[in-house]
DNA sequence: GTGAAAATGATTATCATTATCGTTATCACA
DNA sequence: TGTGATAACGATAATGATAATCATTTTCAC
């Protein structure tokens, strides 16, 4: 089945080859904000010669066209979401690396009453909050 | 004379070698949150023999011992600043990656009450503003 | 002063990501 | 349906920040 993501890019105009169906499926496939070499070994499954190389041009070609959010959790090694119309933020388990979103108006309003306070205008914003499991 | 920073080192029991003593002092003289290169370079005009595999391994010291903190504003190149006790967070330039350092009691008591709702307890987290001056 | 332990400098290794380049696939048009 | 221009691919090398290694030098307690 054709998921999400394989539609979005076909609306885009751009070639849907092999690779960037199975891209887009795997990344779908993957439950909670992917790595590239997830991303890789998913689409491994499907076809056992796709590139790293290939992947990691696809996964730029399809942040620039807006169709993944990537994100730099910890400084070495980017992880992928399917790109969403409304913006979240995460909680991060430090332990285990799992996300949830949430997105929270107050703190964005706050955010930006900030900005102004300092004579500058919010273009954008990066809140990660790192949490455990409450028994621990 | 003795920087802020150098007075921490010593105070620290650790030895306060002639490099460790530069590198404070350079971190003292730079304004606004300084480059492991930025920190080399200051270092190297007051001894040019200092490496720089002395000044990344003399900055994850002082972090350890908790008189730097380290940020990563973007993915590829950390950033130091003295450890102040009051935590603050930072609205970033875009432009010119000047930033400014800001502390919200009513966002982090937000943050804390997401966690919560969530089942989980926050342990840190990481907060940047993104801006522009007003008129751009 | 001496010797053990720590620190340094030079260099190499690592790891994620990007660039290169020769080959292959795709698509518009004949 | 064939063809040629162009885009995409795969393999691999290059890059850039940081960490590890190791031989040499410095430090400090005695």
């Amino acid at each position: 089945m054709e998921s999400r993501l394989e539609k979005r890019v076909s609306n885009t105009g751009l070639r849907l080859t092999a690779q960037r169906r199975i891209i887009a499926r795997a990344i779908c496939l993957i439950e909670d904000h992917p790595s590239v070499d997830e991303i890789h070994r998913k689409a491994l499954e499907t076809n056992p010669n796709i590139s790293i190389a290939t992947v990691y041009r696809t996964l730029r070609l399809f942040e620039e066209l807006g169709l993944l959010d990537k994100h730099e959790f910890n400084q070495s090694r980017a992880r992928y979401e399917e790109a969403t119309e409304n913006h979240h933020d995460h909680l991060i388990d430090i332990e285990t690396g799992k996300t949830i979103e949430f997105h929270d108006k107050e703190i964005e309003a706050l955010q930006k009453e900030i900005a102004n306070e300092n004579g500058l205008r919010l273009i954008g914003h990066r809140m990660e909050l790192y949490v455990r499991p409450l028994g621990s």
